[in-house]
DNA sequence: GCGAAAATGATAATCGTTATCATATGGCCA
DNA sequence: TGGCCATATGATAACGATTATCATTTTCGC
């Protein structure tokens, strides 16, 4: 029988050492759909890690961004949410005011004419964020 | 000699009673380039009320953004910022991410190109949030 | 297994913003 | 021109997400 493949380090960063609580965090963001507090993250990742406290889930966090498996992003609230990174690529985020749900989208086009924009004012672009507010599809059916 | 008219409220709204500190408050926005925090805004407004308060302007700034003389947007730093709105339109930001200054644009595609976009997903757009960062032209030059 | 370095948990600290509350002020009305 | 009462104000406590601190535990190359 193949013996058991040694699970990679969640964090490939040099000096990191490998840990089982940040591995819960990995998980719980990769098995969520996305767009997670870190408290909701915390609430996640004490299923597998029932001990793990929540300044542990922030280090992780803040680990596994800087290492490209982590996505961060700061909707208006001011509340950081957390999501699946790496394999998948930038995305834009619809909010929807009513239900607070997110819907992910890229529009090949917007993201050329940010690029034009930038130019135009002699910024050397190194990133962006767009956010699109208004109501879902289920609740503007609701109204 | 004609009698000095009267300054209007800085605040239209129902049961606003006029005060020079907001006064104060919103000539400090107006005042300014924009994009001053609280306590930026505090600062000037202090030159003109020198015992105003830091709540009074909170409180001034919420209540002008209320009834739309300034507008507020909130950075990634989480650290709100306000700017004179009313007759100025919308626009999107430009952050330089090494000396922190904006610069202001509009792009008539996008906007429209984020029409289709919040369509296209179902949504009802109700507004959005564009800023871009990157290095703007005297921090590249610099480099 | 040893030991140095990294990770952890509990909790204090931070900091922008809001709530509280006693006092001052604005402005309608007599 | 007061009087009255709702609104505005300042000082300061409270808030909440995030970060810093520090004593203890865990990791992992040897
Ligand atoms: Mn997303
Ligand atoms: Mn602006
Ligand atoms: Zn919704
Ligand atoms: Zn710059």
């Amino acid at each position: 029988m193949a013996r058991k493949k040694p699970k990679a380090n969640s964090c490939d960063c040099q000096g990191v050492r490998r840990s089982r609580r940040r591995d819960a965090v990995l998980d719980a963001v990769l098995a969520s759909g996305g767009h997670l507090s870190a408290e909701e993250v915390h609430r996640e990742a004490k299923k597998k890690m029932p001990g793990i406290g929540i300044a542990t889930v922030y280090r992780s966090l803040k680990c596994l961004c800087g290492c490209g498996k982590v996505a961060e992003f700061i909707p208006p609230d001011g509340v950081a949410r957390y999501e699946a990174a790496g394999s998948r690529g930038h995305h834009d985020h619809l909010i929807c005011t009513a239900c607070g749900c997110f819907a992910e989208a890229v529009d090949p086009e917007i993201e050329r004419l940010q690029e034009r924009l930038a130019a135009r004012h002699g910024f050397k672009l190194e990133g962006h964020r767009l956010e699109i507010y208004g109501l879902c599809a289920r609740c503007a059916k609701k109204k």
